[in-house]
DNA sequence: AGCAAAACGCAACTGGTCGTTGCGTTAAGG
DNA sequence: CCTTAACGCAACGACCAGTTGCGTTTTGCT
């Protein structure tokens, strides 16, 4: 029941938004009675911040390929194919949109973030004692040049996110911009 | 009047966020009677959409002090500071949550972001005719890329924007993280 | 298997918001 | 000054959010 109910909300979430979210709805598409979700969730935001926190458990592996570009394309690649997937793309708007306002979903989504960046954190840090980069770099830093190009397009600017866009965020990441003198 | 209720509209989306926006809080707060506003917009996303042509004209200056590095600096802190505005930040918010399915403000969007990355896409144009970087550089992709991982943090994981921060993404844009040999 | 307790289905209800309508009043402008 | 557009006001039907009472099913424990 209470997976269905989560698959429910998801879907829900995809198609109408947070904004137009109803447990009424949520409750029909699940077979499930409104009552039920209202009795065991009570509220909208504890519905929707349980249905994230089951699938933000689906932990993704961290590419580890003895280098660190392809660690990094990887990465952005995978980036890109998971947050494209509707209900992944929702959640992550659902959080933008509502993060102010609710202070569990927010505390929750930074858990999972800080969690993430420290996680693929660990592909510089092989690259710092495989003397790829210089020791003092920040890990975290360096993830989120990587990722935050993708989910401003994911976002905000909605252009595509495609092979081109993601090999070459890598590569100013990587390289800089900067000529060599 | 279209002043009042645009800025009522936009002081809502900033308190309440546009899944809990009603209308009729947006006329009482304007000091008119909803009908008016119904009568005028028809709809919400209209409503809405209009109040953020109205804040999307207020033009940004594009900095120029000869040194590409001082440039992406500026850009990303007036960014920052502009996108931490709380209309802005309700607007970047709305826009991220809704625009799956709100045609127009999609398409108002994307038209605001390129035209605003083509603007700031001049700071690399500039700095390719100087020599500070080989031509063929791809000017958007370098915008991108500095204002990407500022509005991942505003929009997703929530941590800070400060000075650190955004020279330490500067850095990394500018120089890359690979060690030179 | 039997039984107590929890979980669920169902129907009904209150209250609030949406969006609309009709009508009277104010403001604009030629 | 007078036509016309814009606004205020009150009321309305429709819908959805949550809640409650009660009967039924399922669970889990002995």
């Amino acid at each position: 029941m209470r997976t269905d109910a989560i698959a429910a909300t998801l879907a829900e979430l995809a198609e109408r938004g947070y904004s137009a979210l109803s447990l009424e709805r949520v409750a029909r598409r699940a077979g499930v009675n409104k009552t039920t979700l209202y009795r065991r969730w009570g509220t909208r935001e504890k519905l929707v911040l349980d249905a994230m926190l089951d699938r933000a458990g689906e932990q993704i592996s961290v590419p580890d390929t003895g280098s660190l570009r392809d660690d990094l394309l990887e990465l952005a690649r995978t980036a890109a194919a998971n947050a494209v997937r509707p209900e992944v793309a929702a959640m992550a708007r659902a959080v933008a949109a509502e993060s102010p306002r609710d202070g569990r979903l927010a505390a929750a989504n930074r858990r999972f973030w800080s969690e993430r960046l420290a996680l693929d954190g660990v592909i510089v840090e092989r690259a710092i004692e495989r003397g790829e980069v210089p020791a003092g770099t920040d890990p975290t830093q360096v993830i989120e040049s990587v990722l935050g190009p993708i989910h401003l397009r994911l976002l905000l600017t909605g252009e595509p996110v495609d092979r081109r866009f993601l090999e070459g965020g890598v590569d100013v990441v990587m390289d800089g911009i900067a000529v060599r003198r």
